[in-house]
DNA sequence: ATGTTTCCACCTAGGTGAAAACTT
DNA sequence: AAGTTTTCACCTAGGTGGAAACAT
């Protein structure tokens, strides 16, 4: 349940299926992304707490660049090494969980915020909705916020909306990844949950 | 657009994909239900307009018992019939449309808000959410309710919330359909819009 | 040759029409 | 035997891992 908060207040976000995240944590921490845009493995899923019932939030996600290195898979000692220095930081839009807006109520009711739909992509060329455009090869941390919203906004408005300075968010060391186009580690399944 | 309103007000319902339903309505006018649920096509689809567009509405429909009588498929006439009397009219409760409850801005936003994921069933043992359980070989309409609810309703609480008396409805000739468990019409075909 | 990406056949989940089964 | 219901194989859409292709 690591959580870092940016705003005060009473608001809490806990990462689920925390058996499954430690295990790719010390497993594998490779994540694939495609042209089409891949769906997250395991998929990130938190528990929210703490906010105000009837006010309306958005909630949405974004992948924090750990650093601006390159990683390789090394085989016969089976870890990732540093490789040389990737692409600078960049800031892309984030995902906006697709609920949102909704109100306090609605997201604590849920038993977990699952963001199953959000795909991963390669593709710098054309911005797809739904999906996040990462760098190959590099480290991320994914990074959960929740921002309150007028209760008129609609769906298609909400982008314009995001204002990170005035929302709550956490990240999740054990969600840390390092992004490849087909899996390095061949130990990697995928048990559900 | 054939609308009748309930309450007042300047909220109407328009039916969508008109032609395809008026096809229907002459062709055939028979509706699949089966035992696991079966979606209706066409696929009733409205346009909602006239809600005041900061207030919080859940949108649900049912289907009206047109009469008592049971209703046969005559093969040399290719026509339905009256066969009898079937089931009491009954009230059942009604489907609330997935995107329930939002403001006025997000129903009207969407130029279509559609129902299909509703499944209709002849299965009386169980009730299941997301189905509407019907008699077979009798005959319904579509109706559709706009209602106001609270800003801070919640989608497990909407069926409670449920009181026909304070809502906007409206019902579609065209829609009128027969129920059977399978085809009777050979000339029934699956066209897309 | 090695490291990386794209492509593609497999698999799964779920909806559909028609054959099979059931009823009266 | 006719009418009605259930079952089931087909079809489709979409996600996945590994094979093929590409690039350095």
């Amino acid at each position: 349940e690591g959580v870092d908060d940016g705003c005060g207040g009473g608001v809490s976000m806990q990462l689920l299926q925390y058996d499954l995240w430690t295990k790719f944590h010390n497993l594998s921490t490779e994540m694939i992304i495609t042209k089409n845009g891949r769906r997250m493995f395991p998929v990130v899923k938190v528990k929210i707490r703490g906010l105000r019932p009837e006010k309306t939030y958005m909630v949405y996600l974004d992948m924090v660049a750990v650093d601006t290195r390159r990683y390789r898979y090394v085989y016969p000692s089976s870890r990732w090494m540093v490789a040389g220095t990737g692409e600078p930081l960049g800031q892309h839009t984030p995902y906006i969980h697709p609920d949102s807006p909704a109100t306090g109520v609605q997201w604590m009711a849920s038993p977990a915020v699952a963001f199953d739909r959000l795909k991963l992509t390669n593709n710098k060329t054309r911005e797809v909705k739904g999906q996040i455009i990462l760098h190959s090869m590099q480290k991320y941390r994914t990074r959960v916020w929740v921002q309150e919203v007028e209760a008129g906004a609609c769906w298609g408005d909400l982008p314009h909306l995001v204002d990170q300075t005035h929302a709550h968010h956490a990240s999740f060391p054990e969600t840390t990844f390092i992004t490849v186009t087909a899996y390095q580690n061949q130990q990697r399944t995928g048990e559900a949950s």
